[in-house]
Formats: C-alpha cells, structure tokens, sequence
DNA sequence: CCTACCGATCGGTAGG
DNA sequence: CCTACCGATCGGTAGG
C-alpha cells in the first residue's frame, strides 16, 4: 500500500491558499512576495515550496478554486428549472452569498488573472465566459428582443459590475450586509430592464464589434 | 531673466504619463518597471527621473489629471440646476464620455490607488469622495426616501458600479460604444430606482455600518 | 543626459 | 527512496 501524503498536508495547503488571498487581495499578486506569504503562513519559503511549485501555482489555485464554486452555482440554478424572473433573482442572491464567503478570492480572481501564465489564463477565462453566459441566457428570458439588438451581453455585464463593484465599497466584515445587498441589486436590474430602450441597429452593431473575444 | 524649462518640456511630461497610464493599466503598478516606462517613451532612466522624481509622483499625477476631470464635470452638471432626472442622464453621460476619453487612467484610479503613499492615497481618496457625494446628492432628489434608511450611497456605488465594471468587457477602440452605453446605463438605473423596496430599519442599521469609512 | 552602479529584495533552489 | 522541512544563498532585477 502507497504511503500518502502527511496528514494536515491538505489542511496546511489550504490554510496557505487563504493566507495567500488575503495578501493578494490587499496588496496584489506582483505586490506579494512569497516570502510574505511564507510567513504569513509560520512557513520557510522551502517549506511553502513544498506545498506549490511555484507563485503561479498559488495564484491558479485561488482563482480556479473560486471560478469552480460559481460554475457550480449557476448550474445548481439552472438545474432548478425555476421562471426567468426568480431564477435570476436566485442567481443574484447566490452570486452575492459567495462573493461574500470569498471577498479575497473574489478581488484576486478579478484583478489578478492577467497574471497567470498564458494556459492557465485561458482556462480561468474561459470558466468565466461560461458563468456569464449562463447568467445572460436568464436575462433573456427577461428580455428576449435585446438578444437580437447584441445588447443581452451588455446588460448582464452592467450586472456583473454592480456585483463586482461591491468588494470596493462594502466592508467585508459582514455577510448581512451583503445578504440586504442581493435583494436591492435585483429589484434595481429588474426594475430596469423593462425600461431600457433598445438602441437602433447601427448602434447595437457596433456594440456588437466591441466585446472582448477573448 | 531665470531660464525657463526647456520647450517641449511640458509636452514631453505629457507624453510620459500618457504611456505610463497605458503601461500600468496593462500590467499593474507594481509590474511596470520604471525602465519600462522610459523605453516605451524612447528615454533613458535618469532622464524619466528629470521629469518625475519618483515613482510615486507618476502615479499621483495619473490618477489627480483624472480624479479633478471627474471633479470639474460633477461641478459643470451641479451648475446647470437641472431637474433629477436629466440632473442624473447627463451625470452618467458625462462620466461615460470621460471614462471612454481616458480608460488607461480610469483603471489606474480604480486598482492602483492603493499603491500610492499615505498622503497622496488620502487626497486622491478625498476627490472621489466628492464626486461620489455628488451623484448621491442627484439619486437621493430622485428617491429622498432611500436616504433616511442609509440607502442612497449603496444605490449610488451599485450606479458607478455598473460605469467603472465596463472598462473590463468594452474594448476601447472607440468613444462611439460608450456613447451607447450611457443611455442603456441610465435607463436601467432610472427604470430600476422605483422598484428597489427599502429594506426593514433593522437591516439597512447593519448596511450604514458597513461603508468604507475612509 | 549618458554609463555605471548601489542596497535590497525578487522568485526560486542548492546542500544537508 | 520517501516526506517535510531548515539555513543559506543562487542568478537576476527592482527602484533609485
């Protein structure tokens, strides 16, 4: 029999993983060292070394970990079935419960990912484009003329902003705070997707023409 | 007579911050060496440092052209006395056109700040304060309501949320795509605004709590 | 305005 | 030949 790994090894891999968050968060991945990590953690950095190969590692495993959860979120959503307009309050609720259990790992995700190396890069993104392309296909259900306008894409991400935008201005002391936040975001999008005008064609072209492809 | 700067001196200070706002959009303050900055604008090291004096003086000057822009357009919309709502579509449209204008800078601002020295952190913070209270000012006209239950700042960040977010998903090729994107943003706010239910007391008691302080 | 450097610290790894 | 580390230092490069 295969002798495995120490036991508390995958119990300090995590511990680092959280420490190393924290750090990213407040003060960048470029700006972290991983001496500070290190001993953030009460580790040598040989030792932190032996948890991962390398600070890339670090920083993939934050940002994959977190992309999973909200994959899994939107999946869990979209396998309740539920009408267009509780399932996106539904989504909305959830994506604010874990943006709030994972602030740093949610600031790291967002500001950080062009750090990564190019693959791993690719492979975050893309989880990304699957996550917001589940939330567009609710928004419209909402409003199924804005899809043919191009102008679904950019109503979801005017959404995502002002989820994103939270870790900025909220304290994360709290996840009442975000939990009275939920409600208000989707009374205000919902409130106000009926009362978007779509634009004419020659703009909704353009607008087409300027998302990021990638 | 005392000799003046040499000709083109201003010019050429001009075109540094123009290049260094690209460069720390691009890769982070932090990641942007300052050897970087000076081959990108075809100068030595020592001669970037005859125009800036340090770092830190780079990107202070970045974010304070870009937070007094927003602050000198808040002040013309304050100075037009018009009614809330079009108060509130030329605010947004005005922040729109600067952001498309300026994104290299607009990002800097919103992820560098951090890096910034105490001192030069607190003003830059104190003009987006400003700005900030202004567009408070234009949705509690709209919604005086929201203001007693602690409302009308969260609903404020969740508006600037949605305009400071779309720097990550517009390219930037052009002005024409914001410029479509500023009536969409206001009428999804406007729309919205009406159906945000003010929470109970006891949960907007927590929300006021958990502001930013600084 | 250049070449030539400094004190320090970077990410990562040697031997034991 | 595995794991779990340590003290010390590697080659390069940061801001200045």
């Amino acid at each position: 029999m295969a002798r495995g790994r120490a036991p508390g090894y995958d119990d300090q891999r995590e511990q680092i993983l959280t420490q190393a968050a924290e750090l990213f968060a407040r003060g960048g991945y470029v700006g972290t060292s991983m001496n500070e990590v290190a001993s953030a953690c009460g580790l040598s950095k040989p030792a932190l070394y032996h948890y991962f190969k390398d600070k890339n590692a670090l920083l993939l495993e934050i940002c994959n970990t977190h992309i999973s959860r909200l994959i899994a979120l939107v999946d869990e959503v979209d396998a309740q079935q539920l009408a267009p307009e509780p399932r996106l309050r539904a989504l909305i609720e959830r994506f604010v419960q874990e943006y709030a259990h994972a602030v740093n790992e949610h600031r790291v995700l967002t500001e950080d990912v062009r750090f990564l190396n190019e693959q791993d890069q690719a492979r975050i993104l893309n989880g990304e484009r699957q996550v917001v392309e589940s939330v567009a296909r609710a928004v419209e259900e909402l409003r199924p003329d804005t899809d043919k306008a191009g102008l679904t894409k950019a109503l979801t991400m005017l959404l995502f902003g002002m989820m994103n935008w939270m870790f900025t201005w909220l304290k994360p002391s709290g996840a009442l705070s975000y939990d009275t936040m939920a409600p208000i975001v989707a009374d205000l999008f919902l409130g106000g997707l009926g009362a978007v005008q779509t634009p004419s064609p020659k703009d909704t072209k353009k607008l087409a023409k300027n998302y990021l492809t990638s």
